[in-house]
RNA sequence: GGCUUCCUAGCUCAAUGGUAGAGCAGUUGACUCUUAAUCAAUUGGUUCGGGGUUCGAGUCCCCGGGGAGCCA
């Protein structure tokens, strides 16, 4: 009965490329083939009209994922982009010859249906299928149906086989989608323009990373890739545009792990007009959203390092705290400012944390709260006036010269998006560089300064690492699980695919 | 970059240093309302690559590749 020689019956590969060239031979190909397509498989079930069995009809198309053929009938379904929906085909419906052409159908292959919706016995909404067209033959098998495809490196490889067989994974990252379109919509509603800024740039300005470095060939100049969107929205603040953001991927070429992935997606806003403490409001009445309106729940769980689970709770006023009282209560020392370097350092020691003999004051603090508080905070919290060390971009506080007009929103341990008064006085800004580039006048944006000495309007700016937004919404394990493809190591063994 | 750990059939997983197995998928057959459909039969392996120890290596050792976790 079968064309399928024995001796490949073991090859999946072999198998399908053989029903392939039999479709052919008998002059059908399915890959020039089409097909009509009037509901995704969510709106064809929606469309059903309770207790009227065929009475709507409708054309649906998607990849082949369950089959349950049954002598002269069966069920099978079809996924598409909003989902499954079950298809229920009959011989003496579809004639013998289809019928027959059906059951050689295999998982993965791409058909169109046109059929009525009724409902089956077991209550479930089903396209009675009229016709058929096979439009796309999958010559691979997919991963098994239970228990989906669990290896991490072909989860990332192979991206759309995890997002075939694990509905989780699908999920997760069509809710990524959400996300970003809902940040849209809230900033647009309030007036925010996009924009799109240049990633190649001759200084890596805005953060403190190593960046990626480049050669353009019709300047013969040396680029960079961004690290932050920063100094380009801020000089459209002066060029008149009060209230603006760009959703962009940065790049910093530094390690990689469970909260980082080489490049990442950054949101960043500025507002005119306004300063730190407008930002938290707006950060706070995002995210509330976002949880209302895409989440549908204010409390999402989140795992920690040690596997612990925690329910994040989204509503409500959320914590502030001043950097140095979280480092005063961590040490237990209500002087640890004024503290010598050595008495610092001899206190790391006590607590078994490594700090170089040769960091700065504000750094050994800083590694304090990086190794020691951060993971600590759980539940969202605003933590504010960081040592003006830390960021060269943000006003000094007008009652303690020593910090910045700053928040740090940080969520599950991790910080999800700083915020600042923004620096616009062009003197106090440059000193600031001159002190951070350490002599290295290369480093020192002067493009950007003389934009602020033309000036800037004052403004709250706020970025929000997307990524790991999308981390602590989807209750993720790893930044790698909301990135479609993180960076990998090229493999070898896929380079050469056996055939 | 360092430490730990993993890599076995298309997929998910087994296998004291002693004949590489199972489930799903595939193939063949039965079955006209199934839900991981069921029933019967059956094919399928460069155990990531290379070297070594051993009478004998998927298993132990070394080198290399890739993934993950922790650290930097």
């Amino acid at each position: 009965m079968s064309d399928i020689p024995t001796d490949i019956s073991h090859d999946q590969f072999a198998v399908r490329r053989q029903k392939l060239a039999d479709l052919r031979a008998g002059g059908f190909d399915p890959f020039r083939a089409n097909c009509a397509q009037t509901h995704f498989s969510g709106d064809a079930i929606k469309a059903y009209v309770e207790g009227e069995d065929n009475a709507v009809r409708v054309s649906v198309a998607g990849r082949l994922v369950t089959i349950r053929i049954q002598g002269g009938s069966g069920f099978v379904k079809i996924l598409d982009q909003q989902g499954q929906i079950q298809l229920y085909v009959k011989k003496d419906v579809l004639g013998v010859d289809a019928y027959m052409a059906f059951k050689k159908l295999d998982f993965g292959d791409f058909i169109g249906v046109t059929g009525t919706l009724f409902k089956t016995k077991a209550g479930e909404i089903t396209v009675r299928v009229e016709s058929y067209t096979l439009v796309s033959k999958a010559l691979r098998p997919l991963p098994e149906k239970w228990h989906g495809l669990t290896n991490d490196e072909q989860v990332y490889r192979q991206r759309y086989l995890d997002m075939i067989v694990n509905a989780d994974s699908r999920k997760r990252l069509m809710l990524r989608s959400r996300i970003i379109s809902y940040i849209r919509r809230f900033l647009e509603d309030r007036r925010f323009l996009e924009v799109e800024t240049p990633i190649l740039q001759t200084v890596a300005g805005g953060a403190a990373a190593r960046p990626f470095e480049t050669h353009l060939n019709a300047l013969n100049i040396d680029f960079v890739l961004r690290i932050s969107l920063e100094l380009y929205l801020k000089r459209m603040l002066v060029g008149g545009c009060d209230r603006v953001f760009e959703i962009g991927r940065n790049f910093r070429n530094e390690g990689m792990d469970r909260k980082h992935n080489p490049e990442f997606t950054m949101l960043e806003v500025y507002q005119a007009y306004s300063d730190f403490r407008g930002m938290m409001t707006l950060v706070r009445d995002l995210f509330q959203g976002l949880c209302r309106d895409v989440l549908g729940t204010m409390t999402v769980t989140f795992k920690d390092k040690e596997g612990n689970a925690h329910d994040i709770d989204f509503g409500g006023d959320w914590r502030e705290v001043r950097y140095k009282d979280l480092i005063t209560d961590f040490t237990g020392d209500a002087n640890w400012f004024s503290r010598t370097k050595d008495e610092k350092i001899a206190y790391c020691k006590g607590i078994d944390l490594f700090v170089e003999p040769t960091w700065e004051d504000f750094e050994i603090t800083n590694e304090i709260f990086s190794k020691k508080i951060e993971h600590t905070l759980i539940q969202p919290t605003f933590v504010t006036h960081l040592p003006k060390e830390l960021c060269p971009l943000a006003k000094i506080n007008l009652d303690d010269p020593s910090v910045i007009d700053v928040f740090e929103l940080t969520i599950g341990g991790m910080e999800v998006a700083p915020a600042y008064s923004e620096q616009n006085d062009p003197d106090v800004q440059r000193a600031m560089f001159e002190a951070q580039a350490g002599g290295e006048q290369q480093k020192v944006d002067n493009d950007f300064l003389l934009a602020l000495e033309h000036g800037m309007p004052p403004a709250g700016g706020m970025g929000i690492g997307i990524d790991r937004l999308c981390i602590l919404l989807t209750s993720a394990d790893s930044i790698r699980d909301v990135i479609l493809y993180p960076q990998l190591r090229p493999a070898a063994a896929t380079a050469e695919i056996k055939n």
